[in-house]
DNA sequence: GTCTATAATTCGATAGAC
DNA sequence: GTCTATCGAATTATAGAC
């Protein structure tokens, strides 16, 4: 089993740039298009080396197994805004903005949510971002920690709720959705789950 | 590629009960478990075959291939509650409870969201399940068809956004959630994203 | 109706030449 | 570092005996 927390940001500072680098980074932006696209199982490695431009022999050389290329191409850090340093009321807005802007950056979390529903190993790592870096999150915002992790639980099915609509199922209407839109509709949504006393 | 179509209720009024019918049952039994457990390419038609106690082979002699048995085994039909008889207020309560009281009847929704969040050809099947089931209805509540279909996208974001995180990814804290807690948080979001006027 | 045997693919992974 | 060749395993699906 590859150890995935050794994967943090996609652009590493250390180390002076070697000649393989732009390879790696070619096989993950392929890895990370085929697995959002196909899920894990259709997603082969041939067909990914093939998007890269390079044999399939190399991505085993440079991840491994195909397990180590997934744990790499979504290896994917959530940085939350600080909510504490903003007015009560637009906290909701603010957080479902945020959630819009870094789904639509790049592929990594449709590829995570498509294969992290498709399979229990999938689902293992999700729990894991969920645990390691949104509880967390919620629990700086929310005194209590068992209502924290409940809030916290609520807010995440809202908003992966959005995202499987319109970024993985696309539903029409969902994919309809402009920005203002969404959120004008979830922003006091989130914002009650976070704030409204426990009914 | 089989006709979902002709496949509606699990329990067909017409026919006299063939000798084969609790063989076939037994079949779509463990071929939803297997489905909603593991994903469509995981879920194999041996591995079925032996929770059903049968031979592999007639699996294909019933349902002609793995997709025709997918399409058997999760064909469903949304019986969603006549909801202009209710008062206006109680709308958002009775929609989330009747959705969890469904959901929580068979695996058949999970089997249905964990395969169509998998794959390009699962999403269609849950995009279809949308546009024929879930849009009329919102369209005897809201008259206006295009208001119709993105509060529909809404409520359905929401909806799926709780079983996605209870019933497939399984967070702790939303799977500790009583079924009690889950109305009252998610009522009032159904019932503003449903009468609220757009904003 | 039921089961055995197997065809035909496809995939992940490895070995080794250059 | 890169590529060719291939192994071994697993799958769906079919053909045909009983």
């Amino acid at each position: 089993m590859p150890d995935s927390t050794s994967e943090t940001s996609p652009s590493a500072p250390a180390a002076p740039a070697r000649r393989s680098d732009s390879t790696r980074a070619a096989i993950l932006d392929a890895a990370r298009e085929r697995f959002a696209a196909d899920g894990y199982e259709r997603a082969t490695i041939r067909a990914i080396a093939r998007d890269a431009k390079i044999d399939p022999s190399m991505v085993m050389r440079y991840f491994g197994s195909k397990d180590g290329l997934f744990a790499a191409a979504v290896a994917v850090d959530i940085r939350l805004p600080d909510l504490s340093a903003l007015p009560r009321h637009e906290v909701g807005h603010t957080l479902v903005a945020h959630f819009l802007d870094h789904w639509e950056e790049n592929e990594v979390l449709t590829a995570l949510l498509r294969v992290g529903a498709g399979s229990q190993a999938g689902a293992e790592r999700m729990q894991g971002v969920f645990r390691d870096q949104v509880l967390p999150a919620a629990r700086r915002v929310c005194p209590d920690p068992e209502q924290a992790a409940t809030r916290a639980a609520l807010i995440a099915a809202q908003l992966l709720g959005l995202s499987l609509t319109r970024y993985v199922l696309r539903f029409p209407p969902a994919v309809a959705l402009t920005r203002q839109e969404i959120v004008a509709w979830l922003g006091p949504t989130v914002q009650r789950y976070l704030t409204a006393p426990h009914p």
